[in-house]
DNA sequence: CTCAGATGTTGTCACTGTCAACATCAGTGT
DNA sequence: ACACTGATGTTGACAGTGACAACATCTGAG
């Protein structure tokens, strides 16, 4: 074929659907994704995103799935740069909140818009490894003595919902931060006296 | 009139419209609300909800407004029942955990729906009074000597994210609790850590 | 080299948000 | 007492949407 005809065959069209999804939403916010407009960016007809996405809802199961496995990427080599276990889930936490900023859009999708998680086990799955990265940290903390009176688990999920919060005021900017060290720094801070809660 | 036949005018349709859309958010999430399902139940015409909103998202907004306003009120009254300042922050955000649990279709309107608070006035009041509700008590908190290294203002936000990324994971069923109680108690838990760090 | 399954298209349907034009009512000024 | 004006509600229309069914095209396993 020449450049300007077009195969019948889109040849990678489901990463191109994510890709041109994130952008709508990006600029649109959730309610500016339309399956259609989609198919459009893909340059594809209205229904081909059903050959790789059962519905609309699927679509962003996919996204967040994504979403999730880049997360949980992320925390694990941000935490891997600490020396210390206490430094190590303060890296974590604050690569939680870069993430939220630097990826609004995923975030979204990642934690509102999927109605139920349970009818999506890929993307149930990414969210429990991403979660498992936090807790392997809080463990590791609570060896080295640097949490008390807090089970692991239950540390790991006073940490998220922590930073879970930050990105997401963040995100929908109620915290009046100028930019993202701005946001960070707080992020270090905030982190820092949960950390000193935590020991005791 | 009789009971039968229905009067040209409502009556108070804008108060009808509101609970209509917050019945069928609880069923259905966000996207799960549709002005002319909203306009059915309220057994009004397709357009009526025009005459009281200017469209879809303003009628979000008066939803957000509504919230905020009961949050900053529930925030005062369980805050009041404390006996010293640590305690009334904390019953402060226990109360802000509970409301998002017990109206989870207002708080995710209030936070995610709404796309950009400036173009809303009212709501963005609402908000900032609530959050205000929160800087109160870290001001007495500070007066009181229980925050050492934080001003007031970075403290009500690092405990207004702490509480939020509670209640949204709550609310999104991240966190697994089996009812209520579980939740308030971790809560309690997790805003004395906090309250722990904060005081040094 | 065939042909079955995967991938993409066309056409259609019910439903949605919004607008314009019109109908009805409630209350104020005289 | 009453007319009239603004507030409230209705009808009808339009373009855009998610989803389905029927059909077209391609690709690779045997």
């Amino acid at each position: 074929m020449d450049a300007e005809s077009k195969p019948y065959h889109h040849g990678n069209l489901r990463t191109a659907l994510i890709t041109a999804s994130l952008e709508l939403i990006r600029a649109g916010g959730p309610a500016g994704l339309t399956l259609r407009e989609v198919a459009r960016r893909a340059g594809v007809s209205h229904t081909a995103p059903y050959r790789h996405f059962r519905d609309k809802d699927d679509l962003l199961a996919a996204i967040a799935e994504d979403g999730f496995l880049r997360l949980a990427a992320e925390i694990r080599r941000a935490s891997a740069l600490g020396e210390d276990p206490p430094m190590r889930l303060r890296l974590a936490g604050i690569a939680y909140v870069a993430f939220g900023f630097d990826h609004p859009a995923e975030f979204d999708v990642m934690f509102s818009v999927v109605p139920d998680r349970a009818l999506y086990p890929a993307a149930k799955a990414a969210a429990d490894e991403a979660f498992r990265s936090l807790l392997a940290l809080t463990e590791e903390l609570k060896r080295g003595g640097g949490l008390t009176g807090h089970a692991p688990d239950v540390a790991a999920r006073i940490a998220w919902a922590h930073v879970h919060g930050l990105a997401v005021l963040a995100i929908h900017r109620q915290l009046a931060f100028q930019n993202r060290q701005d946001l960070l720094d707080f992020a270090g801070q905030s982190t820092l006296a949960l950390l000193a809660g935590l020991a005791k």
